[in-house]
DNA sequence: CCATATTGTAGAACAACGTGCTACTCTGAG
DNA sequence: CTCAGAGTAGCACGTTGTTCTACAATATGG
């Protein structure tokens, strides 16, 4: 058997990621510095850098990892849901992954780390999660659900009024006392100004 | 005359916002350090603290002052404009704003320094510029033009969107060819969503 | 007009940060 | 057992926010 690929490596950029996603998460972005990612992980701080290219190319695999769950998890409800509830279910499980990993939502859609950039394959990872917005809305219009025009500007219209609530909602201002009820009725106006006319 | 406070405390206090503002602007949130400013406002480092707390009071009065500018845009236009355009006028006046000022929208709306948390007088000087926002939706209500329901929530949501399509517009992704037909389209997609129904 | 208190300056210093270098240690394959 | 390669510790550099100290300028009271 040739030499393989050791176990290891992977183990331990594993590990990394795992340490930096949960003191992203209970921390916050400015916890999460190489030393201290270094030191949960069980790792010396130049261990990372033989493994990763530096801090944001950890922030990087860690925004990629969060697109892949996140488009698996608009994607999984997909098959269960009539086709003129997807966009409702779709909002709300985008919501509910905000709620659960509001942090690395933070990263994932906020620009929360400005020198950061997403690599070209998080960009794809994230544009992944897009295209199953844009099937629906395809299908919506077959359907004459919805409105005829350009299914991408109707996905951005819609991804901005789910992503609009939901960050403004967890990080600059919610003056709204029943939070998901504005949410739902949110969706429903959405749903009424798409609404075939 | 009893001993009145010295002019030149003001003037470098302005002097200080002024060059924050300008290197904000110019070269981004991660370029406004301390020592830069001082160097551009032609003080020395010290100088800074001498009149603010810190660099994250300097970053507060500028976000109030952005503040009152923006509350200040925004209540202009109100009385040239009919009622029911009042809400896409102000939803226009939202994005020329922040296309104007990206990187002081990016502080304002977008908590693009996580450490910072507004003051309570920046807190209350956004708070003026949802007021506006509040009192536009009672008179359309008023007026028959929009449904019912909390003026709140439904201020909620209108901020909601034309903050997440402006949001993801400047940091996130924008994949409308024509970003502002879609902005427009948005507005009244809002609109017709929002109507009495 | 001078003495004094105030307000500015320069410059060093500190801790924490991302990052890189160097020298040591472990480990697994032959 | 040997030894190359991967991992380590630890120091180092430059930059950041922040603070301290010592000094200069300047406005005000007598």
């Amino acid at each position: 058997m040739v030499s393989r690929k050791r176990t290891s490596s992977n183990e331990i950029e594993d590990l990394v990621l795992a340490s930096a996603l949960q003191i992203l998460e209970e921390r916050g972005v400015e916890a999460l510095t190489v030393r201290d990612i270094a030191r949960h992980a069980g790792v010396a701080p130049m261990g990372i850098y033989n493994h990763f290219a530096g801090k944001l190319d950890v922030v990087d695999a860690l925004v990629h990892q969060g697109h892949v769950q996140f488009a698996e998890t608009l994607g999984r409800l997909v098959p269960s849901s009539p086709a003129e509830h997807r966009l409702i279910d779709s909002g709300l499980a985008y919501r509910h992954f905000a709620h659960d990993h509001p942090r690395l939502y933070q990263l994932m859609f906020m620009h929360s780390i400005p020198s950061y950039q997403p690599s070209v394959e998080t960009a794809q990872a994230m544009a992944r999660s897009i295209r199953v917005l844009i099937d629906d809305i395809e299908q919506l219009q077959l359907a004459g659900d919805i409105r005829a025009g350009d299914p991408l500007a109707i996905a951005q219209e819609v991804w901005s009024i789910v992503h609009g609530y939901v960050s403004l909602e967890l990080f600059t201002l919610n003056f709204s006392s029943t939070p998901e009820e504005t949410y739902r009725q949110l969706l429903d106006d959405m749903m009424a100004g798409l609404r075939a006319r």
